[in-house]
DNA sequence: GCCAACGTTGGC
DNA sequence: GCCAACGTTGGC
């Protein structure tokens, strides 16, 4: 599993929270700042100043380089068990449907990269929902977004395996959002197969020749674009390779 | 601020 | 289970 460690009690009360969420919101924004600078590591190969753009494309929107806008999303998860500090993490789609209302937090992530992406999430996007660290990684659902971020509480409960002393309360590091089940792709779609078309994307230009998922190999929260989802959803009506 | 050591992710 | 590819930490 990737750093989302599933709980398997509680199933996320969506709504509800409407106050609690604003006030991360706002404390999110000053907090950010400093925060923002030690997760701005640039991807190992690439100048600063390719970051620097790459996080200027993020926050604007309009001009040339926009069109990296993104409003769909990656978020991996591990459908099989592995013991952290002692507790299963794995969460599978499968556990997910089990949710009450099919909705789960998303807690436990503990990269700034991811967190930063978190954090962008919109109501209503929908995502990928990826198992990872498995015999058969790859797409097997679709979730949406129901509740935007707000306090992950697990980095203040010290027998969680993503505990985090140095957090504080008034000024949560870490966030997560609810998502919700949709439904399953029509098939699962491998990485293997997804891996094939961005390797042919990249000498020919389609759709996936940037994919996140290659390049950031390691990030549990991965934005795409439009196209990118749009192409990887395109891959549930061919016949599996 | 550089960089080596270390820890983690996750495909294979 | 191996190990490549990173992200983080800490010495200097």
């Amino acid at each position: 599993m990737p750093w989302p460690s599933r709980k398997r009690d509680k199933g996320a009360v969506a709504d509800k929270k409407e106050p609690d969420a604003k006030i991360a919101k706002t404390e999110n924004e000053t907090s950010d700042k400093e925060e923002e600078e030690m997760s701005a590591k640039p991807p190992a190969g690439s100048s600063k100043s390719g970051w620097k753009n790459w996080k200027k494309k993020e926050s604007e929107s309009g001009g040339e380089e926009s069109k990296i806008t993104y409003c769909h999303w990656l978020l991996k998860s591990e459908p099989e068990s592995r013991l952290e500090k002692g507790v299963d993490v794995k969460f599978s789609v499968d556990d997910l449907k089990a949710q009450p209302n099919q909705t789960t937090c998303w807690d436990g992530v503990r990269n700034y990269q991811a967190r930063n992406f978190l954090r962008s999430m919109k109501l209503g996007q929908q995502a990928f929902f990826y198992h990872s660290n498995c015999k058969e990684p790859g797409i097997v659902a679709l979730v949406k977004i129901v509740k935007e971020a707000y306090p992950d509480h697990t980095q203040f409960d010290q027998k969680d395996p993503h505990y985090d002393s140095t957090s504080r309360k008034e000024n949560p590091k870490w966030s997560m959002v609810d998502v919700q089940f949709v439904r399953m792709t029509k098939r699962f779609i491998p990485l293997s197969e997804i891996k094939a078309h961005h390797l042919a994307h990249k000498a020919d230009g389609g759709p996936l020749k940037d994919m996140m998922l290659f390049s950031r190999q390691r990030l549990s929260i991965q934005p795409l674009t439009q196209e990118e989802f749009d192409f990887v959803l395109s891959l549930e009506e061919e016949k599996p390779h």
